[in-house]
DNA sequence: CCTACTTGCTTTGAATTCGAAGTGCATCTC
DNA sequence: GAGATGCACTTCGAATTCAAAGCAAGTAGG
């Protein structure tokens, strides 16, 4: 580096890329293998999954998509294609009419039954196969740490509009 | 998770979901801070710092979307903005005539030293603010052995190095 | 030289993504 | 209960992405 940032040392520097470069070629790893094995996108996977592990097979939209790092609006595009293909089933929430309610069909779980081996195998074997025990308690720890920092932290919400952020 | 994998226990499985998703909200605060302080997407954010950490300011196509994790027909797509915004030039190479050297110009250095302030902030708020000196130094070497793994495994698709050949 | 193959890059077309605007339900205030 | 305000979701338009196909420059073998 000829001029390194004036506020991360080359530890941080390299880390900062490594921690890019592994999710990176991680999630493209996973996505190759998922449109191989299911014809399903890594949005698509983690809509189903987070379906099949919810607690009726069941969720908002708007849930959904607080739990993936996704906008709306893609949301309901990669809903619409989901349910063309009978992997879920819109309907109005009974208790809110402007809700939707997104289920799980049975072709969606037997679909994730039939890619999660395999899926789960690439991650193994790219993400844990070079790391020790103690590599892998470390580094859940500190992830662990990061990641609700982060979602304590302002993530994008900071529109200056009237009202407050919901945070708490 | 109601039926865990069989064969990633619920901390790996753990590790791994904390992994995409701090990556995933790394990348978009870096990315939205970036548009709003030099215009800029991440990606072209790291083809400009790329360039400017090379020995002469420029590189090769091949090895700019070598660098970054890129299509090459992406690549063109994204050096056409940055070269009709005045912050690369693109020349034909002196040795190889189907070579096009890609360098950065004075007006690409400035932004980048203009944005770069505000990136590392970033990047350092949300992810080292949580960290110890003990945790950085896990994670750097955790994710170090990783990266060397997963670039040495070819996925499947391999990338196409010298010796292999044939995608059509 | 000439032909065949390889390499580096660009063009093309389809798919995916986001933000902004639009629609309709729900809640609050009077 | 009428109007104002806010929420959940969808539609729309523009931007970005990739793989496949195309083009031009280099290389090897005769």
């Amino acid at each position: 580096m000829s001029d390194p940032a004036p506020g991360l040392n080359s530890e941080q520097l390299g880390a900062y890329f490594a921690l890019m470069e592994v999710s990176s070629l991680l999630q493209y790893a996973v996505d190759e293998h998922l449109r191989a094995d299911g014809d399903l996108s890594y949005v698509q996977f983690q809509i189903l999954a987070r379906l099949v592990d919810a607690p009726e097979g069941r969720l908002r939209m708007t849930d959904l998509a607080d739990g993936v790092v996704y906008s709306r609006s893609g949301l309901t595009y990669q809903a619409g294609l989901l349910d063309k293909r009978g992997l879920i089933t819109r309907s109005p929430s009974p208790d809110d009419e402007r809700s939707v309610m997104v289920t799980v069909t049975d072709a969606g779980r037997d679909l994730i039954a039939h890619v999660l081996p395999g899926h789960v195998d690439r991650v193994r074997q790219l993400l844990f196969e070079p790391m020790t025990g103690k590599d892998l308690t470390a580094l859940s720890t500190v992830l662990g740490r990061v990641r609700d920092h982060m979602r304590a932290t302002p993530p994008r919400s900071a529109k200056p509009r009237a009202g407050r952020n919901r945070t708490d």
